[in-house]
DNA sequence: CCTTAATCCTGGAAGC
DNA sequence: TGCTTCCAGGATTAAG
């Protein structure tokens, strides 16, 4: 669900209640989120139980929080997870809580489609390596050159590479075509035969995507909510999500729409010529 | 290599 | 109103 901006917010908006304070308790409602942790640390240890927290991580899309110990919980959001500090008590689908602090607040992970999940390592390094590692390097400041050597070898569509978190980490349907409606690509274009003017806009315009959903506090659509509850305004943003059919901001003409990569795909056919 | 389809789930919206 | 169908921000796997 959430891309990289509305992660990041997470990531902001969560830290300030955290750094600094011990975890008092840690209780897993629901094991199966936790299931494919990579090392089997037991519960509620491996959740941080007992440690001061001491700082947060994000790469691409996944964020984590670290203890004075070095214990390390990744948490990735999938579809439609949420890291919320002090919800109602009545809230469905919470599969993780913890009490932290004191006066203590309440952390919750909430995931009501279970796309998401937490994963439990002894180290930031562990994290890195055996999880980390499989990622392209983060979107929020993808330089050109990396953008080049990532693409370098994929004829796919460049909006199905975007799209792969192996290639780079952090763009998700929403980004991947508001960026390339700012760069004034299309989406079928094949990734490895970009022009270098086109690699340059492209990743300028995936920075500046991102950055601006940041300040806007990430795209609520239905799901998302940042971790007081509030929603983001970034998507009054889009030029392109959602609005196929609708007359593009630039050019005026009708946004076409297809099917990429399973990914329901909208762009300007006047604007996005190449 | 690439693409497509199926899969993990819930719930809101649209259609009848 | 009530039931059914479709669709969704993600990601992996198998099959063609």
């Amino acid at each position: 669900m959430p891309e990289l901006p509305e992660v990041e917010c997470i990531r902001q908006a969560i830290e300030p209640h955290l750094l600094g304070q011990r975890v008092q308790a840690a209780t897993l409602l629901r094991s199966d989120i936790c299931t494919r942790s990579t090392p089997r640390v037991a519960y509620p240890k491996a959740l941080l139980e007992g440690g001061v927290i001491t700082g947060t991580l994000r790469h691409g899309k996944q964020v984590a929080l670290v203890a004075d110990d070095g214990r390390t919980l990744c948490v990735h959001l999938g579809m439609s997870g949420q890291m919320l500090i002090n919800p109602p008590a009545t809230l469905s689908h919470v599969h993780a809580l913890w009490t932290i602090g004191h006066p203590p607040i309440r952390l919750v992970f909430r995931d009501p489609r279970r796309f998401g999940g937490l994963w439990t390592f002894q180290s930031p390094d562990d994290l890195r390596r055996d999880r980390w590692s499989a990622l392209g390097p983060d979107a929020l400041t993808i330089e050109t050159a990396a953008l080049r050597d990532a693409l370098a070898t994929t004829s796919r569509p460049i909006k199905a590479a975007l799209l792969d978190q192996a290639l780079i980490a952090g763009v998700g349907n929403i980004y991947a075509d508001e960026a390339l409606f700012r760069a004034r690509i299309s989406p079928f274009h094949p990734g490895h035969s970009l022009a270098p003017d086109q690699l340059a806009a492209l990743a300028e315009s995936i920075r500046g995507v991102l950055a601006a959903a940041i300040t806007a506090r990430g795209s609520t659509l239905r799901d998302y909510r940042n971790a007081d509850g509030s929603r983001g305004q970034a998507a009054t943003l889009h030029h392109v999500y959602a609005r196929r059919g609708l007359p593009c901001t630039r050019c005026g003409q009708p946004l076409a729409g297809a099917l990429v990569a399973q990914r329901s795909t909208v762009w300007c056919l006047g604007c996005q010529l190449r």
